[in-house]
DNA sequence: CTTGCGACCTGTTGGC
DNA sequence: TGCCAACAGGTCGCAA
């Protein structure tokens, strides 16, 4: 679920809640979520009993100091010097509870499936224990995200060698024009969704941008005029922050990062709507792979 | 260098 | 009703 505006939220939600906490205890069940240290992924994607020792062991009595985002990443600093980066692919969810919350199903907003269930569930694979007998719950249900402790040199070389591109929402559009003819060659999609380019988009959020933009997913980047990127650098940045403030309002005290849960899931336009309607023409919506992702689109608006 | 595809997982959905 | 292929908000590695 999670794309920028999923992340952005649970970051905010986080901030708010983990703020000065300290870690009791850490609890992980499923050994392979956790990463300690800045190898690659894939390198240390098996893990083991001694690493998740280690990621136990150096959490414990940390104490949160902030909570920021990059791209689809969480960054919660921690006390001397220590970083939990937090990449929640296509099924994590991060679900805070308070002590009186803990043992008792809270209703979560509006999510989908959302925990209603006891915790630690089935798809719970870290747990985090606060000195203040709150709990910070990692569920994930198809397991592909990571929770990875790091020092502050180590922060430094994963962020370079995952070579992220620019933050959308804080593009210019000089900068925006300049990426666009390095990677001319990219269909539109494609440009959008790879992650070195720009990062924070992701398979909605990019064909919500291309369909407001009137431009068809296929389009080569080369063939668009000034005037097409200047409302494609537009409308990525109002769709995501349209979305930001939809998901912040339907997210009180606790969080999930279910993105259904956000309100912005029925503000959709086109994403998931093959077959219905255009909301501009009528025209009967299509969808195709590209880039091995599935793009719905608008023949008839999008050129 | 790029493109394209399988792999990583589990759960849900839609067509027959 | 039941089965099972296809698909899901992401990324990585590998082969061509």
């Amino acid at each position: 679920m999670p794309e920028l505006p999923e992340v952005e939220t649970i970051k905010k939600g986080l901030a708010k809640s983990l703020k000065h906490k300290q870690v009791k205890d850490v609890f992980v069940y499923t050994d392979k979520m956790v990463k300690v240290g800045a190898g690659k992924i894939s390198n240390i994607k098996k893990g083991s009993k001694k690493l998740t020792k280690d990621f136990v062991n150096g959490l414990k009595n940390k104490k949160v100091l902030k909570v920021e985002r990059r791209a689809k990443y969480l960054i919660i600093t921690l006390s001397n010097n220590y970083f939990l980066v937090i990449h929640l692919r296509m099924s994590g969810q991060l679900i805070y509870r308070r002590k009186k919350q803990l043992h008792q199903p809270i209703l979560l907003s509006v999510a989908k499936n959302a925990t209603k269930e006891k915790l630690p569930s089935k798809h719970t694979h870290v747990q985090i224990s606060f000195k203040d007998g709150s709990q910070l719950f990692y569920n994930d249900t198809r397991q592909f995200g990571h929770l990875r402790l790091v020092n502050q040199k180590e922060l430094i070389e994963v962020f370079k060698t995952s070579n992220l591109g620019p933050e959308p929402l804080t593009l210019s559009f000089a900068e925006f024009k300049k990426i666009s003819q390095i990677n001319k060659n990219k269909r539109a999609k494609d440009f959008l969704l790879n992650q070195t380019v720009i990062s924070g988009i992701g398979n909605i959020y990019a064909d919500e941008s291309l369909f407001l933009s009137k431009i068809n997913p296929t389009r080569k980047i080369s063939s668009l005029i000034e005037q097409q990127l200047k409302t494609l650098h537009t409308n990525i940045k109002k769709v995501l922050n349209k979305a930001i403030l939809a998901g912040g309002s339907s997210i009180e005290t606790f969080l999930t990062t279910n993105g259904s849960s956000g309100k912005y899931t029925e503000k959709h336009l086109v994403y998931g709507k093959v077959g219905k309607p255009c909301p501009v023409c009528k025209t009967k919506l299509v969808s195709k792979k590209i880039g091995s992702r599935t793009s719905t689109y608008c023949k008839h608006c999008q050129k």
